[in-house]
DNA sequence: GCTTTCCTCCCCATAATTGGGGATTTCCTG
DNA sequence: CAGGAAATCCCCAATTATGGGGAGGAAAGC
């Protein structure tokens, strides 16, 4: 039986949800509520395993709410819902710890896979949502291939120790190389990256994934 | 009528899932092949809208195949199915650009719902794998806002400049302000970044995503 | 053996940044 | 209205970075 708490501030879908998911074998619906105010104080009493929350509600909002029980329990599973596909609530939903995001579907038997997908451990994303993250993820990790540099490994080295915001000085003594050799892997480096400061070959750095 | 190419290797699993997509109504099943090495030629071929492959194959990968194909025709959508759940193929395959990730399931209407869900422009991965992701996801954006420090519209603005790697003269130019101002800004940012130089401040916008 | 690459170090001069002061105006809030 | 935050500007001095040379040694490849 899996236990399940629902905030959702639609009075229509609230309810109809409420009757299909309370009418689903192996579900328990604990509670139904219109706002996240006392999400805490709920799921302490209810231990459900399963908490379904609409994104955008009165007062505070779900992502909040699901911070605020990940805190107390972090075993609770938490299902965001919600009808926008923007990108910046995905993604802190995601940072949040969010186990699934499912965009709101006439369809009961979608939330009920939801459900049962993350009460057995995995997560659950709405195609249209798991096509979001899936293109965060590449700009994250694919780099540009066709401006690739090769960098000597002491360069490498210099250039890390530059990222980390060390000046000259401090990299000669990190290194144990001196000054001017410092000096001169860097004006390689500049020349390898056709930049011509450190800002520059910090940003060109991080985003070639050269350190 | 969603037509698809399989890539398979394994003939039991090839033959059977062969005869269920080609008996769903809706799908349209172009070909099965036990390896990817004439992928590029087929695809170009039977113009699939979906190929499903499989990750582990003899000759060239899954993955090396998914690229090959995307390269010559990047509106093909591709799914990607294995019996591991191992992260780095995991990471590589998403960077690679898959569409999807399942891992294979005796249960066949989960191939159909995959198909669909990238046909329609979506991503399907299966829970498991939603886990991982979601998972690499936080710990890539996890310690964020802890240290959180608040600038003014204008310090934003020249700390973004900072970051395009601009000297304090162009960024005076872009601002319309003077190099003074320019400087005390700077002073400012380095103050409250609690940095000394140029490149920590951009590390830490970066890391910060402050820009 | 010769060439190339890499790593090392130095000189010089100019350009740029940094840190310390201080100052004015505007705008907003208590 | 007083106080504060924000944005604007200036001076000065010290430090740091950048760009231009050159040069020697070690290792690897042809």
């Amino acid at each position: 039986m899996i236990r399940i708490l629902l905030f959702e501030d639609n009075k229509n879908l609230r309810e109809s949800l409420s009757l299909y998911l309370a009418g689903t074998d192996g579900l328990w619906l604990s509670g139904a509520y219109a706002n996240a105010t006392d999400a805490v104080k709920l799921v302490r009493k209810y231990q459900p395993d399963v908490v379904l929350m609409d994104i955008q509600m009165p007062g505070i909002s779900g992502i909040e709410a699901m911070r605020a029980i990940k805190k107390v329990n972090s075993e609770v599973k938490v299902l965001i819902q919600t009808v926008f596909e923007n990108d910046d609530k995905v993604f802190a939903a995601i940072c949040a710890g969010a186990n699934g995001y499912i965009i709101k579907t006439p369809k009961p038997e979608n939330y009920v896979q939801a459900i049962t997908d993350v009460y057995n451990g995995g997560s659950h994303l709405s195609p249209s949502i798991a096509a979001k993250v899936l293109a965060m993820f590449q700009s994250q990790f694919v780099m540009k291939e066709q401006t690739y540099v090769s960098l000597t490994p002491r360069e490498k080295e210099v250039l890390q120790c530059m990222v980390k915001g060390m000046s000259y000085k401090m990299i000669a003594d990190a290194c144990n190389i001196s000054f001017s050799t410092v000096h001169s892997h860097i004006k390689n480096i500049y020349e390898k990256l056709h930049v011509n400061s450190a800002p520059e070959a910090v940003v060109k750095a991080l985003e070639m994934r050269l350190v």
